[in-house]
DNA sequence: GACTGGCCTTGACCTAAATCAACCGGACGA
DNA sequence: TCGTCCGGTTGATTTAGGTCAAGGCCAGTC
């Protein structure tokens, strides 16, 4: 897919799949010249940190490959992740010269980045960004809405299962969505990781990845990849209601 | 101010100081025309809820004054608060059909609404609209971030002080500012409804208000008027980095 | 093949906050 | 004037999850 880094701009395009953000040459191939001269790549290894909390942030990029963190950091110490960018996620604020969290790869990343002024003057210029800049932050709030109700109500199993199926999902969609009911993947984070995400302690996180998997919610092959047998009943445990409720 | 309803269409302009997003008639003189023939007020009740998760609601609104939250309950009864709406907050997603959480008025509220439909096509003629918007829900997202560390990390005693400092900071902004230093305000929330925001058990909530009375961090007269002798001595209190991090 | 360092697991114990329960005090209606 | 209802406080007890500590597993490397 030659123009993914134009993700972030597009409309809904029917025939171009990737997680209802792809772009495909036909539809906004004007905004694609203009882009295309202000668009760099930047590649960072796993563990990389790519900006630190209060850095000079000088640019706007969308993720192309990899997956990369947001996360706050208390004066003592606690960490509380507060974004999990997949590919074609957006980071960085239009308006906003200095960054406010931390950002770090965890797998290998390659991101699109633009310089930040002439992103902004594209947008003044080109009202369908500011349009799709919208919808994916309103997106982002709703995801960050669902996570408040998970950090402040679940219980630790909850918060796991929740996190598990929210992977899950995404993994799925990205790989045409396996023999629907049984699925694997691979985890992105480490125990830790998935720590900071939930609010929980590592160890914590271990025991109930230990439970699920003597409940047989969950399989364990290795540390890393996980099988899940049977997907709603993962669902169950993450005490959700039950039809999903798609909103669009 | 005449045309309150107008925030949310606006750029900053210098001499219209509520919360930054006010707007004064010489600035947007267009816009205020076209946007007059699709507005309409609603007042709700304290206590009464505006709509239920799941309905349909085809308006966006901006609150005029008083306090709405949005809520999301589990199946269970456990509750979520994931919104905190004060006057200038925008509702409501361009683009979705239904609500996706309870919006509920603690407060006597109004608020100034525009159907759905006309606002969107709005939107795609008047660019300025989405930019704000964005802006707006940029905010938001910052805001919803913010609280994410505060739920997942923040011990009881922090949480509580850092409702105490938001709403604090958010009343003293109207208020243009009481003698700085020594501040005081009522609470617009039962203890139950400050819980349900911060993760908490209404007793906990209790407790803790009580704890930071004995230690003089705050005082109270009756439940709801707070005092604040030391706001820093509050801040202090919150778990936040002292320097505030004021992000532009 | 031993050695190191990450990452993960598991156990024992502790504590912050939840739960359960009693009670207070003011508003309000009979 | 008396209930009683609602919001709030406070106490006793329980418990989910945190903390501390001891290993296990495995990849890389000397």
């Amino acid at each position: 897919m030659a123009h993914q880094d134009l993700q972030l701009l597009s409309h809904d395009c029917g025939d171009c799949p990737i997680r209802h953000r792809a772009v495909c040459a036909r539809c906004e191939a004007d905004e694609l010249a203009r882009l295309e001269q202000i668009k760099y790549y930047r590649s960072y290894q796993a563990g990389q940190t790519v900006v630190w909390s209060g850095d000079r942030m000088d640019f706007v990029a969308s993720v192309v490959s990899g997956i990369a963190t947001l996360t706050q950091t208390m004066e003592d110490g606690r960490r509380q992740m507060v974004g999990l960018l997949l590919p074609s996620d957006f980071v960085g604020r239009p308006g906003r010269a200095q960054a406010a969290y931390d950002v770090t790869a965890t797998t290998d990343l390659v991101m699109c980045c633009f310089r930040k002024k002439p992103f902004e003057e594209m947008m003044v210029a080109t009202p369908h960004i500011a349009q799709r800049l919208l919808e994916m932050t309103l997106d982002e709030l709703d995801a960050a809405r669902e996570w408040m109700l998970l950090l402040g109500r679940k219980t630790a199993r909850e918060k796991i299962a929740s996190l598990l199926a929210i992977i899950a999902r995404r993994d799925a969609s990205l790989k045409l969505r396996a023999a629907k009911g049984k699925l694997a993947f691979d985890l992105p984070l480490t125990r830790e990781e998935m720590a900071d995400y939930l609010g929980l302690t590592l160890e914590t996180v271990s025991r109930q990845m230990s439970a699920l998997k003597r409940d047989m919610v969950i399989g364990l092959e290795g540390k890393r990849h996980v099988m899940v047998p049977d997907f709603d009943k993962l669902l169950e445990e993450t005490g959700d209601d039950s039809d999903g409720g798609f909103l669009v």
